[in-house]
This record gives structure tokens, sequence and C-alpha cells, in this order.
DNA sequence: TTTAATTAGTACTAATTAAGTACTATATAT
DNA sequence: ATATATAGTACTTAATTAGTACTAATTAAA
């Protein structure tokens, strides 16, 4: 389904409701409130946006929370997905494990999927959190893009 | 993981070597033994493609097979990816079915998700399968990005 | 007209991945 | 001390994906 797991599509909700209060520390129990999140499911999120990205800061104790470590349109859609989802990469090739990929002759693809990868990587790149939020902003458009080619990793 | 499943994978590999042999059609189990994929796989991926999409032409009984119903530069990334995977949507937004998406509250993204998902669409849809398996050719690079803003769909 | 080779369709099982839950440890303000 | 948080980890359940198997239909050729 190329699709992202039910868990990046929290974590914006969650970086969203965030996004609106800057600088305040808001605690899993209450953004479980605000959202509607089950609380578990929030607190699961916010542990691992904070040990896999650079996203949030986290305070322990009563008035303790989270808030977010930048501001919302320096937040890039590419970074949240990757804290949930891992890396961005459309198929297992250069995955050392997969055999497929082991056997030049039949993988013939060589590293072209990677390119592909790429663009799909700075397309979100290009998208902030904030561009989701805003209704009033359109979205970036027209950037150019890279040159890709066969030297390319 | 943002990552297509392993039957798009394989769907390209076979694909490819479709590919190599226009308007021949060339069997299942000969597509087993040339790409290294077991025969049940390839005859799953065929069956799939075909149903799914239209790219594939087939014929029944001795010297029949499988042949690419047009020529492998008018055959995109995404078309592929469509018929193996579905439709390419990030999140499950627009799907009824999703509790959260159907409170707006909570779900305040709105559209803004089906944006991603017409830009992801939109790069896969620029690579064509030949972009994939010629070396030599240079990937296409700087289309120009389609205006987007909120009254899309 | 029989036979061998092939796709078409469907259903089932196994493996893998994702989601959800629970528990303990640690930190902090009052 | 106590109440309220996060930190970390482990486990269970659910959902999805991959793999397998079987039967029916079609085709060319002996």
């Amino acid at each position: 389904m190329l699709k992202l797991n039910k868990m990046t599509d929290y974590a914006v909700v969650c970086l969203g409701m965030l996004a609106r209060k800057p600088d305040h520390f808001m605690s899993a129990s209450e953004l479980s409130k605000e959202t509607g999140l089950k609380l578990y499911t929030v607190q699961k999120i916010l542990k691992v946006i904070l040990a896999k990205s650079d996203l949030l800061k986290a305070e322990r104790g009563v008035y303790g929370g989270y808030t977010l470590k930048k501001n919302s349109n320096n937040i890039t859609v590419a970074e949240i997905i990757e804290a949930l989802d891992g890396p961005i990469s459309l198929t297992s090739c250069g995955d050392k494990s997969d055999s497929l990929c082991q056997s030049s002759d039949i993988c013939f693809l060589g590293g072209k999927w990677n390119q592909v990868n790429e663009i799909i990587r700075k397309s979100l790149n290009d998208i902030s959190l904030d561009d989701l939020l805003n209704f009033d902003n359109p979205f970036p458009v027209e950037y150019e893009k890279p040159m890709l080619n066969k030297t390319m990793n």
C-alpha cells in the first residue's frame, strides 16, 4: 500500500497539537485528552519520537511533558516519517540480507531504486509540519529538482 | 518503513525481464528460471499485475505466456506500484472507515495529506520502467512541480 | 481427440510486522 | 513523603504480507 503506519499518522497529530503551544511542556495525558488518542498510544509515540529524532524536548515530574525543540515550519515531513517509520527506502535494495540483491545477475536494477528513494525523500523534505497544519498557506511549489544520475549512490 | 512490499520489488524484476523481449510471450516458468524467483511467486505476481493493471497481455496454452502491453518507457513506476500495492496514499485519510478522520476536531490535518500523496504520485509517475532498467540514461530531472493548494482534493 | 503445457481463479496457511498493553525505574515539584 | 511525570523494556494481540496448493479453463500439437 505504500502507506505510512498508523504511528506516523498519530505522530503528526501529536506534533501538530504541540505546535499550537510553543515552549509549553504538554504532558502525554493532556495530549491524549486533546487529540482523542489513547494515553498508551500517545506515550509510546512520544517516547519513540524523542528517541529517534531531534524534534522533542522532554521534562519529567509534575508539570513535566513534551515540547517541540524547533518551530513547526522547520520540522519536515521527512523527519517525522523517518523517526517513526525508519529510513525512507522504497525497496530492500541495499539491505545486504536480501538474497535477491546479492546476485547482480538477478537484481539487474542496481542502484536505480536509490535514486527513486532520493526523489521521494527530497519531496518530503520540502514539506514542513507547518505546511500540513496551516490551511491558508499554499504548498511549497516549483522547487528545483536535483540532478540525479548513475554515479549517485 | 514507507517501503514497498516484496511483491512490487519482484514485479519490477519480472517486468524488466519481459521488457528485454518485446512482443515475445514468456511463460511464468521461463521467467522463474531467468529471474531466480520461485515459480509460484512469479505466477502470483503476474496474475495480480494482469488483473490490477493494463501492463500485460497473456496467452494460455502451449507457447503461451505473458508480454508487455506497451513499451517499457511508457510504463511508469507509479503504475507498477499501484498495481501491486494499491493506491499510493501515505495516510488512511480519506478512508471513511478510519475513526480518527471522521472527527474533524481531532484530524485537523484535513486534506493536506492528499497533497503530499499527489506530490509523491507525480514523482513516481515521471519515472519509467525504462529509467530503472537503463544504466546509461540519466534520470528524468528538473520537471516542474504542479501548483498544489487547499482547493485541490 | 487425447495430451502436455499453460494461464485464471480462489482459498488456505505460515511468516512477518505493527499495534496495543503492562510493568518497573527514574526524575521533579510541592 | 507523595503525586505526577517521563524512560525503558518486554510481552501479547492484531493485522498484513508472503507463500503454497489446488482446480478449472485454454491452447497447440501429436
